[in-house]
DNA sequence: AAAACCCACTTAATCGTTTTCGTGTTTTTA
DNA sequence: TAAAAACACGAAAACGATTAAGTGGGTTTT
């Protein structure tokens, strides 16, 4: 409402003297600046972020493309999680987030970039997404600093969860508490599940630990149902395992339902062990073995990131930042 | 990048031609109209939100207040699908959503109004918010066209989940099902814990079903530990209920922790219900007898309804939008 | 005391649009 | 055929800020 032009008619100064005032540049007087700065203050004078916008080609708002092709990125504990520390980073910085309109179907709509350029984002942020879909390949490839979530540009900054060191942790300890016939009903095809795959093949290698084909299956990621269906195949296996990775901790309880209905115990007659560590998960007797991904700290490092790139776009390195996650032991694995 | 200058300098025109074309002005002849749309499309024009805002005063992007004490509405399952859902309408009429900075830490923040006037916000949804925070109440008294959800402010449109209904169709149905001592561990106090609890303890009476004090108890809202207290409370009575209703989907998980640990099964020794039909809660064995609550409907509606304020403000109503949730039988409550 | 500086401002251009008035040309009307 | 109307377009101001360059006055330098 009220403008720098009120300011300066009020204070009886140009309006370009309010300007270097309020931004405190060195060429004004004490005196007259505190005078503006107090005016400025009783008129609730606030400076409109369209009109910087313009001249200064900066907007201090990032954009946030968190899509997936079944749901958007909101309703997905994981993502839902990743996304709000990476607000309270940017939050944090004076920074505002922005969604990328992943609305395809619209008509006229504007592409990734489009819709970027369009709102003048300083920088994008992109996770959950297909990561194939050539409108995110314009994106990335564009002038707009990016950090991806969980997939690597070659040469772009990214922030990933360890997933080898999370599936070797894993397996690991359920190899330490005796178990030698472990399956993994694996998610769907992505950088994230390869990651899993192979740490889990390379840690059963070196551990000696021999996994048979019938042991490896694939269900959808947060999938209940298919998950209940391919741990059922697991149970009525003649060698069945005595232990099963499920995708996350969601799809976790669908296999928990197959268990349930043969009538078996967890973890007495089969040891489970799911990934995300969930707060439903880790709650929830039996509280479920899993993997704590460090949410709070891949999107705080992810804003961090993409800020600096913004502001020092020098001296920033590009780089993949790998964060950890941490083993929840829990108690659905038994020692066998 | 490029802009209308571009396209004006590329077909000789004025830029107020090129601006009125663009906009399909009637003044402005077809071939040349077509000349300066082919030329945009080559040169990759695309407009720019900044300079678009400044002079319309519109800037089709509208806020979002989604904030808890405790945590921010991302992580919260309810309002996250309310979230999405009111995402997907508002993209669809091309409207932008950007979070309403909630770091109330930082210093120089501005005010969710000032930082909604600085943002140009077109309107604002407000919601998981204390709605008694004077800054929220400042935002609601602006002239910003605004809605809230779950709550109502007397002048202003709102999209609220039946509550009242909910509870009364699950008590009734649990009713049916033959129990006469309810429990119910409720939320902490607001809007939406008054309405369900008054609901409560009409539907009982109506029922004739007697509620002694000791059934009521209050528990935080997603709070597993507290629900494993108070249902460990509830059952050392030496009357105690034979069904318990709890905050929440998730808050009821630490109940039935409670109820495990002392050798009861469910629903064979004691009945449970929840709220919010989370996809856990109507997946996992046994099905949680819940209310689920039309997330998308109360999304979608609320977008609607505020863009419409924005568009038409003469024509729309204030009104106060009533979604009803649908009762989820599931398993967790016995006939008795 | 003239040259050189500082200080504390102001002027004016600019960012990329939109929109109100023109203005010159053509077409229609009387 | 002259006046009126319609058409197609341009000039310029405006939105709300930033910033380079300029301008007087007082101080300092030599």
């Amino acid at each position: 409402m009220a403008s720098m032009k009120d300011i300066s008619m009020a204070c009886g100064v140009s309006i370009a003297t309010v300007s270097k005032a309020l931004n405190n540049h060195k060429d004004i007087g004490e005196e007259t600046k505190e005078r503006i700065r107090q005016v400025a203050k009783e008129i609730g004078y606030f400076p409109d972020s369209a009109a910087k916008a313009l001249k200064t080609n900066r907007t201090y708002s990032l954009g946030v493309l968190f899509v997936d092709d079944s749901q958007s990125g909101l309703t997905h504990d994981y993502f839902a999680n990743v996304l709000d520390s990476f607000k309270r980073t940017a939050e944090q910085k004076s920074y505002d987030i922005t969604f990328i309109n992943c609305c395809k179907t619209r008509p006229g709509r504007m592409s990734y970039l489009e819709h970027s350029r369009y709102r003048r984002f300083d920088g994008v942020v992109i996770a959950c997404v297909n990561f194939n879909d050539p409108e995110v390949e314009e994106l990335v490839r564009s002038s707009i600093p990016v950090v991806t979530i969980d997939y690597i540009f070659n040469d772009k900054s990214a922030v990933l969860s360890d997933n080898v060191k999370g599936m070797r942790d894993l397996v690991q300890y359920i190899y330490k508490m005796g178990h030698r016939k472990i399956a993994y009903i694996h998610g769907a095809d992505s950088a994230v599940t390869r990651s899993r795959l192979s740490s889990f093949y390379k840690t059963c290698e070196e551990l000696n630990v021999t996994v048979p084909p019938e042991y490896i299956c694939e269900a959808q990621y947060r999938d209940t149902q298919e998950a209940y269906h391919k741990t059922k195949e697991l149970l009525g296996l003649k060698n069945p395992p005595t232990c099963i990775l499920y995708p996350d901790d969601f799809a976790c309880f669908g296999g928990i339902n197959a268990i349930h209905e043969r009538g078996m115990r967890i973890p007495d007659d089969i040891s489970i062990a799911g990934y995300d560590g969930t707060q439903i998960a880790i709650n929830y007797e039996p509280k479920l073995t899993t993997v704590i991904q460090d949410t709070r700290c891949l999107g705080g490092k992810a804003a961090e990131k993409l800020i600096s790139l913004i502001e020092k776009p020098k001296t920033t390195l590009t780089e993949q930042i790998v964060v950890e996650g941490k083993i929840f032991e829990g108690s659905s694995v038994a020692r066998i």
